[in-house]
DNA sequence: TGCCTGAATGACCGATTGGTCACTAGAATG
DNA sequence: CATTCTAGTGACCAATCGGTCATTCAGGCA
């Protein structure tokens, strides 16, 4: 049990480690919320049993999953919050990442919305009531600092973040499914105006 | 099989049928999209196997529940459009006709919105994505129809309907699993001059 | 009263799935 | 080469759930 051994056991815990998360996220966006633990493991190349290896049970498996898919989508909105854009630019800046980092990995919205609702038909009760997603909270987090920054009060930067977060979530939602939709860049311009400047500006000048 | 008969049986099969919905509507209430078909029997007070004696299966059961759910706030939102208010006191009102809707009849909010990914575990695919929530449709499909008439560019009015349909899930989405939130009054002026004047006007001044 | 109809019942079935564990195979060890 | 060890395996288990159907029983009818 020396360094050199722990650190190659290690790294081959990691590889294995990713490959089934890699692997589980194929299944995802085959099959949504609805993957079984052997659609993951038929997915990964391994047999059912090894994923209980390395993960105690589906629910920190799809839990790790949810938590490597949303960091990716972090790391790009602290690029654009490093740019350092004036308010508006960053705002527009944030719904068009977030549409792209969608539009481009599919299988990560599945992963992301589907997971929103844990466990489904599970025994989920009111016993995960208080325990809802950590990765997202992690993201409305953010956007929250950010709000609390440059926002004349401070107090409605929690609701705001949401409201970003969830407004965006909705065009996804419907973006996603349909295949012919508005250009991304075309939905992105749309539901920033409506962010920046509401549908006042939008109403008929009787 | 007089006409009389006719009456009382199809009477009876009503009151019946009712009985069960509101059973499941309770249910539904505890238990979310969890809950089950023996869950939803108990609740109504009757054996499992008499559901099947009005529902054909568990989906046309969840779909009537869920139907009748919405035509109950479908009804509220025709009577905020037949005041006849000026666009911005509409909105409003729309608003706070949601709200307050789901924020008196919880039961309603998690048959609303767990069932908008019907199915969870089951065998989803994607062959459902054709078929997505009638009822929901039909309350976006108003909204549409409004801001058709209402607003400069009429091929927007689709995308501004779901806009605002989501925008409102997403505050609900917040308000109903906490208890001690902002009033509910509270939450719906906020998210009304957020819709109406957009953030801009909220940016600090530097 | 005795029969008959059909609504209601709930034990049962098949299918599914998360999780387990006795076993295997192949590498490391001596 | 023989032995040990352990990561990996997949048949198996228990639990769950939607849906069925033989049986029951209450109420109307002769």
């Amino acid at each position: 049990m020396t360094q050199q051994s722990d650190t190659r056991e290690a790294l081959l815990e990691r590889f294995r480690v990713d490959s089934i998360t890699e692997g589980a996220l194929r299944a995802i966006a085959r099959k949504g919320a609805a993957a079984t633990m052997q659609d993951i493991a038929d997915e990964s190349g391994i047999a059912k049993g090894t994923l209980y290896l390395y993960f105690k049970d589906r629910d920190e498996l799809l839990h790790r999953v949810s938590e490597g898919a949303l960091s990716q989508l972090l790391a790009k909105i602290e690029d654009v919050f490093a740019r350092a854009l004036p308010f508006e630019g960053t705002i527009r800046e944030l719904v068009l990442t977030k549409l792209r980092f969608f539009d481009e990995r599919r299988d990560l919205y599945r992963v992301h919305f589907e997971l929103r609702f844990p466990g489904g038909r599970d025994p989920l009760c009111d016993a995960r009531k208080a325990a809802p997603p950590k990765e997202k909270q992690m993201y409305v987090d953010r956007l929250t600092r950010y709000f609390e920054e440059a926002l004349e009060n401070k107090e409605d930067a929690p609701r705001l973040a949401l409201f970003l977060s969830e407004t965006v979530a909705a065009v996804l939602f419907r973006r996603i499914p349909e295949q012919g939709g508005p250009k991304l860049e075309n939905d992105a311009e749309f539901l920033s105006d409506l962010l920046l400047n509401g549908l006042s500006g939008r109403r008929k000048k009787s």
